[in-house]
DNA sequence: ACAAAATGCGGCC
DNA sequence: TGGCCGCCCTTTTG
């Protein structure tokens, strides 16, 4: 019995806070899982143990905790929902007596009033009021449309749901019943700050190459042969001077197929890149868990034309292919690996590795040879990868603060963009030190922390910015050096909360002055916006668009854009 | 059908 | 500067 006296002793150190200061009754994850400091009304009490886990965590439930039958008080939600439940049923009984009305199905009496008492009369001529009233707000319809709003199932394309085999248990036989003495029992001790997590998980993949072994395929699987033949296409860049009036109609022109939507990786995407190749729509996502799915839009192998595999074990934060060796795709996870997926070899080689977390990286060379790295605390390494071993690796403190986006200049490739918590920095790797570096200019006006920064792709004469301070703004940067003035700024809510990825504003490749956001507006859409401000396009879709989709990119030379959604679906717009 | 849980993170004090 | 507060978004699981 000792054992379950420590639980209740641990319990009670735990207050349960169910209401906001708004006096909204809390999501109950936040119940379970928020502690505050000792509170003596609680102490007494003996909560009742719902269950326990393995990880010896106990679980309460927290119902009784608060809404007791001693205290007489409802859970406020228990509450709202009786409280509607009568009004339902409230209205229910008056549009029956509606109908009795309409139907005359009342009993006549022979006073001429049909036996009514002038109470009833009065009663009937409220019912034909509130008739009249209810068919005045199109009540009716109003209740079909949301009928119409509940979402659609998502698409069942791509990764199989539930392809994970069960492990199989030896048979368990219990103490009592083998006839033991039971055993006593302690509690691990509690975690202190953040929770401790199993280490096998968060371990990073050894260093060297490994192997591209999809994991959704049978062992032993061969790549298809179209995977490098389409990577080894010829992708010269066309840069096309579009309009904006036939860029705009291409816009409306594309729209999401019928299969255009499909599972690529298990987990919430953290960053997607189309492949430059333009026989085919190629795409690679990365998720919260290092995995990196392939999507060959239209192929006809399995789970869709999916490929996963998993070069990382944190989230893949950052990808691109290169553009010089377009059978290259760079990954980089917040686990520390930089690593290079190479269709023709068929494997994830290391690029870089460190013992930080990364954040980001950008191709600092138009070779693609030369990368700029990030990690989270405000450090770049410029990493040549025809360099071999570690010497290559020179960090330099940009700021010993925040880092979230590095963006090199298109043309002049030696300035950089750095995303520092509440401002830009365009720094000369020419004239890196190893601290204390001097921007050669700085873009101001952020009052909250920067997502993204990222140069215009053609020229670099401009910055797009994405600011938790919920606006998008454009800087001009023709004149790097000196100073850059802001442009325009654009209000565009950033409140993605926790479960879904970031927003990040970005540039199409195919037109300057052009780039595409995701968006939290209902019905949910993806927004192309000139760098006026003016919206260009809404992409919309009630049956195949009915999440946020945080990360966006065009594609390089086609008609085509993608959208990743915090459940690993790709969804492809093209005409 | 429904409820609860799910391996943040930026802002602010 | 450490730690608390509040997002209110989506999907999976039981």
């Amino acid at each position: 019995m000792s054992s379950i006296h420590s639980c209740e002793v641990r319990v009670c150190r735990w207050n349960f806070v169910l209401e906001d200061s708004n006096n909204f009754p809390r999501k109950c994850t936040e119940m379970t899982t928020r502690r505050t400091k000792p509170v003596d009304t609680v102490k007494n009490q003996t909560p009742e143990v719902h269950s326990t886990r393995s990880s010896g965590r106990v679980r309460l439930a927290p119902k009784r905790l608060q809404y007791s039958p001693e205290t007489r008080e409802e859970h406020p939600r228990k509450k709202q929902k009786a409280k509607s439940q009568t009004e339902k049923e409230s209205l229910t009984n008056k549009l029956k007596y509606e109908e009795d009305v309409e139907n005359d199905d009342v009993e006549h009496n022979s006073d001429g009033r049909g036996g009514l008492s002038a109470y009833e009369l009065e009663r009937l001529e409220n019912i034909r009021q509130n008739k009249a009233f209810l068919s005045s707000i199109n009540l009716f319809q109003a209740t079909e449309d949301l009928k119409q709003l509940t979402r659609p199932k998502p698409s069942q394309r791509g990764l199989r749901p539930h392809s994970s085999v069960k492990e199989v248990l030896p048979p368990r036989k219990s103490l009592r019943l083998q006839k033991k003495e039971a055993e006593m029992l302690t509690l691990p001790p509690e975690p202190r700050g953040t929770l401790v997590y199993e280490q096998s998980s968060t371990i990073k993949k050894p260093t060297g190459p490994l192997p591209m072994n999809p994991i959704n395929m049978e062992e032993g699987f061969q790549l298809p042969a179209e995977l490098p033949e389409l990577c080894s296409e010829d992708t010269k860049e066309r840069k096309m001077k579009l309009d904006l009036k036939t860029y705009c109609s291409a816009l409306k022109s594309m729209a999401i197929a019928d299969d255009g939507v499909v599972k690529v990786v298990k987990d919430r995407i953290f960053s997607a890149a189309f492949h430059p190749c333009s026989s085919r729509l190629l795409m690679a996502a990365g998720d919260k868990w290092g995995k990196v799915g392939l999507w060959n839009f239209g192929a006809d192998w399995d789970d869709d034309g999916v490929l996963l595999f998993e070069p990382h074990t944190r989230p893949v934060g950052c990808m691109a292919f290169s553009t010089a060796h377009p059978t290259q795709l760079l990954t980089l996870s917040y686990d520390g690996s930089l690593r290079c997926m190479d269709v023709e070899k068929a494997v994830f080689d290391d690029v870089y590795d460190i013992d930080d977390d990364l954040k980001t990286f950008a191709f600092m060379s138009h070779d693609c040879s030369t990368l700029l790295v990030g990690n989270w605390y405000g450090e770049v390494a410029i990493v040549d990868r025809r360099t071999p071993g570690n010497s290559h690796k020179s960090l330099h403190s940009v700021d010993p603060k925040t880092l979230r986006c590095v963006s090199v200049h298109p043309l002049q490739m030696q300035y950089f963009a750095v995303a520092e918590s509440r401002v830009v920095s365009i720094y000369d790797s020419r004239s890196l030190k190893k601290t204390k570096n001097c921007a050669v200019s700085q873009l101001h006006g952020h009052t909250k922390s920067i997502s993204s920064a990222y140069f215009s792709p053609c020229t670099g004469n401009r910055i797009l910015t994405t600011c938790m301070d919920d606006h998008i703004r454009i800087y001009d940067t023709s004149s790097v050096n000196t100073e850059c003035p802001l442009l325009k700024s654009i209000r565009h809510d950033m409140h993605t909360g926790r479960w879904l990825s970031k927003l990040s504003a970005v540039w199409d490749p195919k037109k300057e002055d052009c780039f595409v956001v995701g968006s939290m507006m209902r019905p949910r859409r993806v927004q192309v916006f000139h760098e006026s401000g003016q919206v260009l396009h809404s992409f919309m879709d009630s049956e195949n668009l009915n999440t946020v989709l945080s990360v966006t990119a065009f594609h390089p030379t086609k008609n085509a854009l993608l959208g990743g959604n915090s459940s690993g679906r790709l969804h492809l717009f093209s005409s």
